[in-house]
DNA sequence: TCTTTTTTGAAACGATTGTTTCAGTATATT
DNA sequence: AATATACTGAAACAATCGTTTCAAAAAAGA
């Protein structure tokens, strides 16, 4: 009976992810997301609701795919601290390839956003407390493959890396010197030995 | 002859920069800054050319008096090492007292407008590497007071410190809990030794 | 007090904001 | 092929955006 949409959602998604990660929430235009997605103004009030809601869908598909992150640093490591090391490495990676100071989506949404909507600031909690338990895991695993200091709490080294993870991603936006990042990422893991 | 201005300039500024570090500089409206001033829109206009100009006078004038909470630090710390442990403490106490969740001017500045103004993304660069040699000033009088391991490149333990900080700030955005966030000082700090 | 200079207040500017409307079109099922 | 459904396109919505305009008011020096 009804007719189908005729677009991909994921890819309308990635489209309008860009768009927001570029240029915020409140920077980006309806007319921006209309140019950026190629759909009609109507088809997106039609299959997202408002922009607002377009964004919350643009936060959760970023956070589904966001463990890609994690994945490709996996893949490459030997072992849990080396695991953690190749995701400050691939987080470096992607910093030097940032060359149009997107930054980090979730930490954008933070800093703008966070404190003026509620749903927005869960969000951002809860994505934060994801990162910390992925942390914690491979922190554990590394204490017992006696890589990583077992006199140190798990959970307190994993809060530590995440929020060395974010500093390192703001200062990449504004300093993106190869090899003093490298040295701070040296630093910042040596607390784990 | 002339009529002189009746207004504080600084006063101005420094209300204009509550509106901006709250909202944002795409969230923050003029009728925001007429409201929050209390100066007409045309005064506005006479005395600081357009909404961006203000939004630089803020940021020019944020730094002028950002440099408190490194004075304060300094005035309650009993050496190198301590001026430092003050610092973070100091930044935790604001991250306490921020109940409205402004989060950090500069690192808001960062994450939404460097990278669309390369006047605004020199002032951050700049910015941050007036952080970067206070830190490093210290860690230097720390290696010679014997407090902070001589073995270790100021230089690079400065980038490391800096970028810790800032990865607190935006962490206190989204995490309040003092304790973990005093664990995690305490473990940033812990490069150092 | 008169003159000169600048701020002030209010209104209006065109452009853009997010959103809605609706007639017309396209498609999957009957 | 007919029908039912919902997507598409273009125009328009009121509201707000940043900015400009200009006559009136205010104050310092003459």
């Amino acid at each position: 009976m009804p007719r189908t949409e005729v677009f991909d959602r994921e890819v309308v998604l990635e489209k309008a992810k860009d768009v927001f990660w570029l240029k915020g929430y409140n920077g980006t235009s309806m007319q921006d997301l209309v140019d950026a997605t190629g759909l009609n103004r109507s088809s997106i009030y039609n299959s997202f609701g408002s922009k607002m809601e377009l964004y919350k869908g643009v936060l959760h598909h970023y956070q589904k795919e966001s463990g890609e992150l994690f994945c490709q640093a996996s893949s490459k490591a030997d072992g849990p601290l080396d695991n953690i090391r190749m995701i400050f490495l691939e987080l470096l990676s992607g910093i030097l390839q940032d060359t149009e100071g997107k930054g980090c989506l979730a930490i954008n949404c933070t800093t703008e956003m966070a404190n003026r909507d509620a749903n927005l600031e869960h969000w951002v909690a809860r994505n934060r407390e994801g990162v910390v338990e992925h942390f914690r895991e491979l922190i554990e695993a590394g204490q017992k493959a006696d890589e990583i200091n077992k006199n140190k709490d798990s959970e307190e080294l994993a809060q530590y890396l995440v929020t060395a993870f974010q500093g390192l991603r703001v200062t990449g936006t504004s300093m993106k010197d190869k090899k003093k990042l490298l040295t701070i990422i040296d630093n910042t893991l040596s607390v784990l030995h």
